[in-house]
DNA sequence: GGCGAAAATGCTACTATGTTGCACAATCAT
DNA sequence: ATGATTGTGCAACATAGTAGCATTTTCGCC
């Protein structure tokens, strides 16, 4: 019994990217649109969960993959051993991030991404360019 | 039988952060210093067996725990499940990284380090950059 | 609306990477 | 040389991610 008409934002993403629409894509990808952060699996299992949305682990790390793989969300490797899993509310992942040292937390920065003006050594060929910035984010700050 | 007189350089390195002097941070520091590339756990620790030096897994995770934090080496996340290490030949860890992703090798790109003039958004406090640039080492670029 | 091929899911088991606790061994200042 | 301090080895544990395969779901098509 699923309604039909009207599309949601996931729905069209995923619809987008030539993807079935399916419940743990959905929830999946409005997880990742309502976080303030990345996210990592544990976290977003966590939210499914909270959401009532039933799922298995290993589903959870193949619908992250096909995410990513898609374009459609970005996977950062983190300190920590854990990845994390984020949407660039604007098309690709063309942005710097923002890791606080101290919490963990790891924030998109949209709309940066610095000229990246390096004279490569020898007959390196560059692709992308991937900036992270370390740091205190503005809640760990506070005491400094 | 320790031989007493001519400290090498990772000998010097060790004990000038104030470690002791080990069979096992010795060689590991010898092989990072030697190495081209960073280097995960386990090719370091093949390394050592190549060099005949006995050790324990663990040990050597902590001796790169140890080299890390001292400040000799440096650990990079990277995209696969595995940490990487290596030696700035020059003082601390200021400098960015190339990641082939075809290959999966990382080298250090020393001496340059983008002026990262990003404006961060709110009370954001930056304590460094990472900067980690993507695409083809020279060997793996040559079919493009 | 029902059919069926293709795609996604849920299990179970397994691998890879990293950690903890503790007894024992090596280092080095004295 | 001695002994407090530091590092090592081992066994057990923990966490994150992967593989294979049977079952279920989706969705284009009639
Ligand atoms: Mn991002
Ligand atoms: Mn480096
Ligand atoms: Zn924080
Ligand atoms: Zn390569």
């Amino acid at each position: 019994m699923p309604q039909t008409h009207p599309a949601t934002p996931a729905e069209s993403l995923i619809a987008a990217q030539g993807g079935r629409i399916t419940r743990t894509r959905v929830a999946v990808l409005e997880v990742l649109l309502a976080a303030e952060q990345s996210l990592t699996h544990d976290e977003i299992g966590a939210a499914l969960d909270d959401k009532g949305i039933k799922h298995d682990r290993v589903t959870l790390y193949r619908t992250l993959d096909w995410l990513v793989e898609s374009g459609v969300a970005h996977k950062m490797a983190g300190d920590d051993r854990a990845r994390r899993f984020g949407v660039a509310a604007s098309g690709p992942h063309e942005h710097a991030h923002f890791h606080c040292d101290r919490c963990g937390k790891v924030v998109c920065l949209e709309g940066l991404q610095p000229a990246v003006a390096v004279n490569l050594p020898g007959g390196y060929q560059l692709d992308r360019a991937e900036l992270v910035l370390h740091g205190a984010c503005p809640t760990c700050g506070k005491g400094a």
